[in-house]
DNA sequence: CGAGTGGTTGACCACAATCAAGACCCGTGG
DNA sequence: CCACGGGTCTTGATTGTGGTCAACCACTCG
């Protein structure tokens, strides 16, 4: 992380945008473990591609060739994939920094759908383009079993969510999660806005929109919360880390 | 696949048992995308190291940490990780042919626990000894990608079941895909032995040994499945893949 | 043969889903 | 500026799926 921050400088001249940039899939996908000095050309290289999706706009549907990843550079983007009568579950929300359709690599068509809950921008890196970029540095593949390893971790964590958390739990380990993450970008982690709404919520943590609405309500009855729709301020964070199993 | 059949005298001479080395994770670890012809040394190198758990025995242990990685030459192993009140959930059954602890590689610890569910023998891999192998052949770090990958898709198809189907789905979708990793182990798809108790397989589905007690009996009652206690025959595969939402 | 583990079945209960109605918010157009 | 409409959020009443508790059965192994 510190060693990092010294390569913000760099970053920042590729990518436009500080804040976005220091946490993006692009800097993580361009910065190999082994390598303590971000390669400007690599950066420069794996930056070039810029897309943008409007709010609510599919990225990619499931099933479909994906001919490239993605790494966030700001706004957030849901992926989920669906039973065959149409009930879906969305399996993560994604923010500034996170890469998306790594796990889609090697098959080539897409595992999951991708909408965008707000508008977003994105780095856009072909998969030839990627393929050419890991024969010059193998360090870059390493870096992609890094990412992969976490999403098979946080996948993990959703597991045991899903199967053993009550719905009080579930939405503590939400909260909390999404405030650390937002710690980790660089935002509050007491104060957020939510670019979900209360139905995605649910999706993800296998509960229905009326049971997120009522255990939010007794969160902030509970003094736990400050919830203003959307925006949410976080009062009591080690009671509800409790409250999640963390 | 057809292509993998054509190293199969290879790889048993360096294993020993034809039908776990076929299916086996040291196989796939050794058998890089781009490669057509299987390295005999490198097969050496990776096979080299074995290691036996009895039946209910720790292989590791969550937090602790992790210096090897392994594949499963025969047996089966369960992984899982629990709340910190003791509720834990089955993030995978693995048999033969499966590779364990990838996803710990890059953090260097265990992130769940993992427990021969019968006498396993497995392929040990040190860490140290990988990242030389992949130094030797750099298609082998793609070949990690490549299984972290199919792990991600896994956990998230097990995300979906957990969190949007109902139990009778649950169980469903849990005997058809048994059947289908069976047959491609070359064992049969119709008739077979579970390796794990009911209580696990609820511990896996996100419900309880008495739920899957009793759906089991139904499926039974209606002519699915026939159920002697572990010995399981499939008898009507179609219309369990319909209940399945597969 | 008896103890112990794992599996099965039944009665009852609780958590969260469903169904339904109303409140709030925001953008749009008159 | 206000009225309208649609989406999102909230709350209430009722229901149902699967959990809990408990007893019993069946197979295995010492």
């Amino acid at each position: 992380m510190s060693t990092q921050r010294g390569h913000l400088k760099v970053v920042s001249e590729v990518c436009g945008d500080a804040i976005a940039c220091h946490n993006c899939g692009i800097y993580r996908l361009g910065t190999p473990l082994d390598s303590t000095e971000a390669d400007p050309r690599l950066l420069e290289r794996i930056a070039k591609n810029r897309r943008q999706v409007k709010r609510g706009d599919l990225l990619y549907r499931v099933g479909e060739p994906l001919n490239a990843i993605y790494a966030i550079r700001y706004g957030s983007i849901k992926t989920y994939l669906s039973t065959v009568d149409g009930r879906s579950q969305i399996t993560g929300f994604h923010i500034a920094g996170d890469p998306l359709g790594l796990a889609d690599l090697h098959s080539g068509h897409s595992s999951t759908e991708a909408r965008a809950l707000e508008n977003t921008s994105l780095c856009e890196i072909p998969i030839d383009h990627l393929h050419q970029l890991t024969k010059d540095l193998p360090a870059l593949q390493v870096q992609l079993t890094h990412l992969l390893s976490q999403e098979v971790q946080r996948l993990q964590g959703l597991s045991l969510l899903l199967g053993k958390k009550t719905a009080e739990e579930r939405l503590a380990t939400f909260l909390i999660t999404l405030s650390r993450r937002f710690a980790r970008c660089g935002y509050s982690s007491r104060e957020f806005n939510l670019s979900m709404s209360r139905n995605d919520i649910g999706t993800y943590l296998g509960i229905v929109e009326e049971t997120v609405c009522r255990i939010l309500t007794r969160f902030q009855d509970d003094g736990l919360i400050d919830n203003q729709r959307r925006l949410i301020h976080i009062l009591d964070s080690d009671r509800l880390a409790h409250l999640a199993q963390l």
